[in-house]
RNA sequence: GUGGCCGUAGCUCAGCUGGUAGAGCAUCAGUUUGUGGUACUGAGGGUCGCGGGUUCGAAACCCGUCGGUCACCCCA
C-alpha cells in the first residue's frame, strides 16, 4: 500500500472512465442546450448561509457539510448540492426570466461512503427559475428522460408526486405527524427519531417494521388545495401526452426541505434498492426568496454520474469510448523520425502515437497493436536511407507466405515525402 | 453515525487445523539480430493494509486502527 491515497469517499477516474465522463457531460449538454438551457458555472465553495437556507431538517445541512473559516473570518461550505448555488446566482445577478440553466460539477459531502455514494460525487443538473406553468414541469421531467434515453438507458422508472402547495404541506405534515405519534408504539425507534425532525421523511423508512405503518398514513392527496390539485393534474396529462410513462408514488417526499407541489425521481431498476434513485428533483417555489430575492418559482432536477454510469454497465449501454489513434509511427532509427512524423499528422488533423526509448521493432510493432491505431508507420535504417516509409494497416487479414512464414500483408512502401498526404487520405 | 462481511504482486484471486508466499491476467524480454494480433520460454514485481499481542514460529489466532463493501441512516 502506498502512503498515500485518496481520501475516504473521493477517488481518481481514469482513462478510459474519465472520457466516459466527458461524454457524459456532453450528451447532457446536447439535450439541454437543444431546449434552450445556458450551462451557468458556479463556485464550489459558498457562504455557509447560502446552504442553511436549505432547511434545517436535513442532514446535508445538518451533518454532511464540509465547512471550514477561511483566513479571512468567513464561514465557507464547500456546495452539497447546486441548487442553492444557481438561486443565490440568481438573487447576485437578476438575469430575465425564465432563467434556463444547466450545470455540471462536483459536490461534497460528508457521508460514510459506499457504493454510487462518495463524499465528492458529480452530478449534472437543469434549473429553470421564474415560470410557475406545469408545463415547465413536463418540459424538465422530459428532458431527464430524453437524457437517460440518448444514453441508451431503458430500464430507468418514473416516480412523481407532489407535496402541494406550502400550507397543503404543512396541513398534511400535521396530520401525518398525529397520526404516527397516535400509533408510536408500533413505529422503529429510527422512524421516532426523523418523526421529531421531519414526519415526512419516516414515508421514506425502508424498515420493514414501519412498512404496514406507513401504508396506511394519511396520503397527501387529500390535502390538495384547488391550485395544487390542477397544477398536478397538468403536470401528469402533459407527461402522457408526451407518452412518458410515470408512476404515481405519494409516499415520494425527496430529501430536501425546499420542495412544494412536483416532486419526481428517476429510479433504475438494475440497482440495490439503497441506491437506486439516479436523480430526481421537483418544483421549489420558495428559495430563492429566502435567499433575499423576490418571490420566484423555481424547479429543477439533478442526475448523479456515478450512479447513472453504474446502471449503464448492468444494461451494457454507454461503454468507455475507444482512445484508439489513428496512426502509430515505429522507428527503429532512434526516435526522432517518429518525432517528426507523429508532429506533422498532428498538425493536418490525424491523431498519431508512436513507442519511445528506442525499443525493438517487434515490441514497437506490439506497441502499435495495442495502440488500436489503423495504421503503423515503420521507419528503420533501410527506410530513411531509401527516403520512404512502410505503411502498414493493423486491422487488415494477416497474410502468409508460400513458405508459411507471415507475409507482409497488404503493407506498402510510400515516398517519403508522399506520407503525410498518403495517411490523410487513407484515414479519411 | 450504527452494525455485518472483507483487506495477499499493477488487476482478479489461491494459500487446508499457525512452520518466514503462489497462480492467471498484465508488464518486460527471448524463441523470430526489420514487423503486431496466436503459441512457447523466461524475468521483474509483495515489509501478506497498518500497529500491538499470543507463540519457538503468524498471511493465518486475538485486540486495536485504517481502508473497502453491504444494510440501516441519508441521498444523487
Amino acid at each position: 500500500m502506498p502512503e498515500f491515497q485518496t481520501s475516504p469517499g473521493m477517488r481518481d477516474i481514469l482513462p478510459p472512465e474519465s472520457a466516459r465522463w466527458r461524454r457524459f457531460v456532453d450528451v447532457f449538454a446536447q439535450v439541454v442546450e437543444g431546449a434552450g438551457y445556458g450551462q451557468v458555472i458556479s463556485p464550489l465553495l459558498e457562504d455557509l448561509g447560502v446552504f442553511q437556507r436549505i432547511g434545517d431538517a436535513t442532514d446535508v445541512v445538518t451533518k454532511e457539510m464540509y465547512d471550514f473559516v477561511d483566513k479571512g473570518g468567513r464561514h465557507i461550505a464547500l456546495r452539497p448540492e447546486l441548487t442553492a448555488s444557481v438561486c443565490r446566482a440568481f438573487v447576485q445577478h437578476r438575469p430575465a426570466t425564465p432563467w434556463k440553466v444547466w450545470y455540471t460539477g462536483s459536490q461534497f459531502r460528508y457521508e460514510k461512503p459506499q457504493r454510487g455514494r462518495y463524499r465528492q460525487f458529480d452530478q449534472v443538473g437543469i434549473e429553470v427559475l421564474g415560470a410557475d406553468d406545469p408545463n415547465l414541469d413536463v418540459e424538465i421531467i422530459a428532458l431527464g428522460w430524453e437524457f437517460y434515453r440518448a444514453l441508451g438507458l431503458q430500464k430507468v422508472r418514473l416516480l412523481l408526486n407532489s407535496l402541494g402547495e406550502p400550507a397543503d404541506r404543512a396541513a398534511y405534515v400535521d396530520a401525518l405527524k398525529a397520526y404516527f405519534e397516535a400509533n408510536l408504539d408500533a413505529l422503529s425507534d429510527e422512524s421516532k427519531i426523523t418523526l421529531q425532525k421531519n414526519p415526512l421523511r419516516v414515508l421514506d423508512s425502508k424498515r420493514p417494521q414501519d412498512a404496514a405503518l406507513v401504508a396506511g398514513a394519511p396520503k397527501i392527496a387529500q390535502f390538495y388545495s384547488e391550485g395544487a390539485a390542477a397544477h398536478f393534474a397538468a403536470v401528469q396529462a402533459g407527461l402522457t401526452s408526451l407518452g412518458i410513462p410515470f408512476t404515481v408514488d405519494t409516499k415520494l417526499v425527496r430529501g430536501l426541505d425546499y420542495y412544494r407541489h412536483t416532486t419526481f425521481e428517476y429510479q433504475g431498476l438494475t440497482l440495490d434498492s439503497a441506491q437506486n434513485a439516479l436523480g430526481g428533483g421537483g418544483r421549489y417555489d420558495g428559495l430563492v426568496e429566502s435567499l433575499g430575492g423576490p418571490a420566484t418559482a423555481g424547479i429543477g432536477f439533478a442526475l448523479g454520474l456515478d450512479r447513472t454510469l453504474l446502471a449503464c454497465d448492468d444494461e451494457g449501454v454507454f461503454a468507455p469510448p475507444a482512445t484508439d489513434v489513428s496512426v502509430f509511427v515505429v522507428d527503429t532509427t532512434g526516435g526522432a523520425e517518429a518525432l517528426a512524423i507523429t508532429t506533422a499528422l498532428r498538425a493536418v488533423g490525424v491523431s498519431a502515437d508512436r513507442a519511445y526509448e528506442n525499443r525493438s521493432m517487434k515490441s514497437q510493432m506490439k506497441a502499435a497493436d495495442r495502440s488500436g491505431a489503423a495504421y503503423a508507420v515503420i521507419i528503420g535504417s533501410n527506410e530513411v536511407e531509401a527516403g520512404v516509409a512502410v505503411v502498414r494497416p493493423l486491422r487488415a487479414e494477416r497474410t502468409v507466405n508460400p513458405d508459411g512464414t507471415d507475409g507482409d500483408g497488404t503493407q506498402s512502401t510510400v515516398p517519403r515525402s508522399d506520407l503525410i498526404d498518403h495517411l490523410k487520405k487513407a484515414i479519411s
